[in-house]
DNA sequence: GAGTAGCA
DNA sequence: ACGC
């Protein structure tokens, strides 16, 4: 499997899974939006939407609202556990993460063609050690990444469908957004948009 | 500061 | 730069 450093501590994994991967991806995420619906997060204080929606599936899922960022075990409107994590996101935490427990969390991101997602760190997890492990589906999205500083000088890089990106080391916190998606990129959804899936070790094992 | 607006 |  190729990769590319981006940074370091930030690995690129072009074409990580391939069409029928993607597609049976795809599918599990159809059965966890019907469990587990899309909500739209919103902004600690000021409750300002985010223009992506989101759910997740795992022991945790993350939610925002007025109160702030957190993990819970539940969904925030159903109140319902999250569903299990699928085989196949396990799988991929196994084969990229590199991480000897298996994840607490798998984030489910989803953009509409004109959602955004400003630069930000993942932070509000216990287990800085762990990676955090992203995939892609639908359509291109140009993910601009930086360092642990906001100031610090960014670049960016296109995100196709398939692709991974592991977020690890020195490269775990680092400052990462989107500024767009390409619209039509990509036929796998069919009414367009981008789902990203984040898998992550939210507490410290033991 | 996981939001937006606006300007270089 | 803003502002809740």
């Amino acid at each position: 499997m190729s990769s590319i450093t981006l940074s370091p501590g930030l690995v690129y994994y072009p074409d990580y899974l391939d069409r029928p991967a993607q597609e049976r991806l795809l599918q599990s995420l159809r059965e966890i939006t019907k469990a587990a619906p899309l909500f739209t997060p919103r902004m600690p204080r000021t409750g300002k939407p985010f223009s992506v929606r989101m759910t997740g599936c795992g022991r945790l899922g993350w939610v925002s609202d007025k109160a702030g960022y957190r993990y819970q075990p539940t969904h925030p409107e159903t109140g319902a556990p999250w569903p299990a994590m699928p085989d196949q996101v396990l799988r991929a935490w196994e084969s990229l993460g590199a991480y000897p427990y298996p994840p607490d969390a798998c984030l489910v991101n989803f953009y509409e063609p004109a959602a955004r997602m400003g630069m930000h760190q993942d932070k509000d997890e216990e287990a800085f050690d762990a990676p955090v492990v992203s995939l892609s589906l639908g359509d291109t999205a140009l993910f601009r990444y930086g360092g642990l500083e906001r100031t610090d000088p960014t670049r960016s890089v296109r995100l196709r469908s398939g692709d991974a990106i592991v977020f690890g080391g020195p490269a775990r916190l680092i400052y990462h957004g989107v500024d767009r998606l390409m619209p039509g990129s990509s036929d796998l959804l069919p009414q367009g948009g981008r789902l990203n899936l984040t898998l992550r070790k939210v507490t410290t094992p033991l």
